[in-house]
DNA sequence: TCCTTTTATAGTCGCCTTGACTATTAAGGG
DNA sequence: CCCTTAATAGTCAAGGCGACTATAAAAGGA
């Protein structure tokens, strides 16, 4: 293979040298599976496509690495101009993994880094210049997507399914003062599965720094029911011992 | 950024069109970094520079992307080249993360997919056709590392510890039959810290799918002490609950 | 041969977490 | 004014786990 490789070097004009190979270059993007919490369930950020393939399809906002940029840089930027969000500065942006198969773009080849983020509060995306159009979708409504985005929409579901139970995430969704209840709802719709009440409200107070009470009893009365006491994200980054996930069934890796 | 982007195209003999804008090709590579046990002591797969920059260091076996390639089946055959294994088809092998930052490489632009694994019983590596030498080195002694390669190889042992804790990825470590006292070396490596034996054996043994007895009562009667049983690894993936490491301090995320 | 060292294995004890509950409080809606 | 809803308080027992002690079975040295 590496004969092949080099005697492609003579009549390379596309191809660069180092280490004495030659090699291909590739095309490199960023994909973003931007997840949120609204109406208590899990939705996540779609671009509708304008161009072939796929066109008209829904897809994940990301595009390509400018030359003097890091990927996480790229992710950053792309979310910001899909979101339009400004403080896109403080915000948790995990890298999923790099999907690289040939054939995941039907016309060339395209090596995508993949990111996740989770957002509290979600302001209405604008169909940025990529896209022609832009929307918060339900988790379950999001229907075949565009290239492998499917699959890395689902590897995202499970990398924030499983950080819930070993960090304190979930406050990245919340907006800056929450209730207990909005809290539990995140674990619940990233999860499916519901969670009893008075025990997740023990775990999460008996994690020192997870939370920490807004001063001033100050308490949310909006909907129905008694009034909850608010609360700040804590500087703990993981609870010890986690916070599983109920019905431990099915979870091999 | 669009714009200046799009300003580009008109001379760009070396850039692709996709959806209406050029883009800068990049050189895509993946990076190794093989973990192994060897006299109960941590050890890592590393490779000498023939060439510059940073010749003589060394650093984490790697290299570019065939054309029709995936970046999983580049490390595996780099593996293989690295190594001389041949059935690497049945290997633990983890993408950690894409490494991306402009300047990692002094003299250009270059991507890297990073990739860990877990080997039992390793050959002495030969040195392929990249490197001038390869060999296995006590994780604590691998010095300053080319490129950023240090950090891949920190990123490796903690991804590694992590999983430690919550699958059975241990048993990837060892032969296919070994003792508990084994498995037990590879959590006290990688996690640099004793374990209390007798609960490691019962949580290991608790925990169903984790190990299998040999049948016939085999018994490893190798070195010092009373002749250990020998197991071999189970079809479970994961532990529930998970077998943390102690001393929970400093893991926040 | 005996004794020490080393490692595997068996078992105990008590604390703490956690799952499964019940009860009480404080709102809103008919 | 009652009913529903949600937050909060508390109880109770089973299981996991850390810290130990004890026993068994090998090798090595005196």
């Amino acid at each position: 293979m590496r004969d092949e490789t080099r005697a492609r070097e003579a009549d390379a004009c596309d191809r660069y040298v180092y280490d004495k190979y030659a090699y291909e270059p590739f095309a490199v993007t960023v994909d973003l599976a931007v997840l949120t919490l609204r109406a208590g369930a899990l939705h996540v950020l779609l671009v509708e496509r304008g161009q072939q393939p796929y066109a008209g399809r829904w897809a994940l906002p990301g595009g390509f690495l400018l030359p003097e940029e890091s990927a996480e840089a790229a992710a950053r930027r792309e979310l910001a101009e899909e979101t339009g969000l400004a403080d896109v500065g403080g915000l948790h942006l995990e890298q999923l993994r790099t999907y690289s198969e040939p054939g995941r773009d039907p016309r060339m080849r395209v090596v995508s880094v993949a990111f996740t983020a989770l957002l509290p509060d979600p302001p209405e995306p604008t169909a940025g210049s990529d896209a022609a159009r832009a929307r918060w979708t339900p988790y379950d409504e999001a229907g075949p997507l565009a290239f492998d985005h499917g699959l890395i929409l689902a590897d995202a579901r499970d990398r924030i399914a499983a950080k819930l139970e070993y960090t304190c995430l979930a406050t990245a969704c919340c907006p800056p003062e929450f209730t207990l209840g909005e809290l539990r709802q995140v674990y619940e719709a990233v999860w499916g599965t519901p969670l009893d009440r008075p025990n997740f409200r023990r775990k999460v107070l008996a994690t020192p720094g997870f939370v920490e009470p807004v001063p001033g009893a100050a308490r949310l009365t909006g909907g129905r029911g008694k009034p909850a006491a608010l609360y700040r994200a804590g500087p703990a980054g993981a609870p010890h011992p986690p916070l599983l996930r109920p019905s431990p069934e099915g979870r091999l890796a």
